[in-house]
DNA sequence: CCGTCAATTGACAGATTGTCAAGTAATTTA
DNA sequence: TAAATTACTTGACAATCTGTCAATTGACGG
């Protein structure tokens, strides 16, 4: 039909457009993407692009969202909720979401760039992804304890806080692209942390 | 002299510009400060900030070195090296540090929107200070290291930047600001959680 | 053959940084 | 007192980037 032809063209350039968008993000370390760069390297005019996203910003977020969409990213921080034990909720929630950093930085860099400059729309977005991540945060401290293996050192909320900021893009930043360790490194050790910090012995152990 | 006197008016104005950057930066949210409204409120044009520094950059970097100056920040890390013990240290450095932040966090979060939207010059002086404060971190690691206290789960380089990470300006904010912690609390549980990672209970205790 | 629609092209407004040249007002120097 | 110096002002302008608009092109379906 010709309905079914023109939405799958219009998605066709949007895809192009975005890939151009990750393309350009993978390649140079600038955040400050310029519209006439991204609609080069998608192989159409700068004008073109306001014909598929309203603004820059639009441009960024659509980006940001179609790699959750694309990688799966809810379903790989859902699979950690099936570990039985609050122990390995959390060794499972820092494996799903520590390994998902490094194929979302390109363009969460740019996301926050956008953010931190004062973009309210760059912001609202940026902020309901890590309102998301915080959940599984949530969960998996209360299933600490629930088991009775949540260290008294600090309340649920705070640990919750605690182990949020422990996992944030800029922290991974930090320790792999700043300290330089390999993102193995980066795992094994949050994973380390975190029980140092979160869990106490079992009972009766 | 003539020359006195040209100093002093000179470096009476470029204060004054500083201080506008400070007041402006404490007013608003934005990090996207504008040379017209810095002129504005130090009193002169816009163009006359250029008799006084070559750049917008050059203008935030040499604020954020103004400020360090003022609140002389070498002096305040400087005397937790006097501390004792290995500990001691630790707790006195994070004090030191993480009180500092909040004094130069406005300007702070000014300059690393730069050097985040790709200025190289902010970033190099950006990085400059962060280097200054890991030295800190080194030597709490270090010393806790002499007494025998370091735990056994990280070497020393990883602690090191663990406790770098943790004592990070976007962890400060991320804690105080996004979740909410006042000052008070944010220091507190920084202690708690670095003696839960880095130090051993004493041998022979 | 005629619409429709994506895309192109050229032009332009608006914001912002940075530069330049000419002028002004106060202070210093001779 | 007259000339020179200094900090600053004003107006103009280049360059860059985002976003908008109007006119046009070219393909494709009916």
């Amino acid at each position: 039909m010709l309905l079914d032809n023109m939405s799958i063209k219009k998605s066709d350039t949007r895809s192009r457009v975005r890939d151009a968008v990750l393309s350009l993000v993978a390649d140079t370390p600038e955040t400050a993407l310029r519209m006439v760069d991204i609609a080069k390297r998608a192989g159409i005019s700068r004008q073109a692009l306001y014909l598929h996203f309203a603004t820059r910003t639009d441009l960024l977020i659509a980006t940001t969202l179609y790699v959750d969409e694309a990688k799966d990213i809810d379903a790989r921080l859902a699979a950690s909720r099936t570990a039985i034990s609050g122990e390995a909720r959390l060794d499972t929630y820092i494996d799903a979401w520590g390994n998902y950093i490094p194929e979302i930085y390109g363009i969460a860099r740019v996301l926050l760039a956008l953010k931190e400059s004062g973009d309210e729309a760059a912001a609202a977005a940026w902020d309901s992804r890590m309102a998301a991540m915080r959940e599984g945060c949530t969960a998996a401290i209360n299933a600490l304890k629930t088991d009775g293996r949540l260290s008294p050192a600090y309340p649920r909320g705070r640990a919750t806080d605690l182990l949020w900021t422990m996992l944030s893009v800029h922290n991974w930043e930090h320790l792999t692209i700043d300290c330089g360790w390999s993102q193995k490194a980066y795992i094994a050790n949050l994973k380390i942390s975190a029980r140092q910090l979160f869990v106490v012995a079992e009972e009766g152990e």
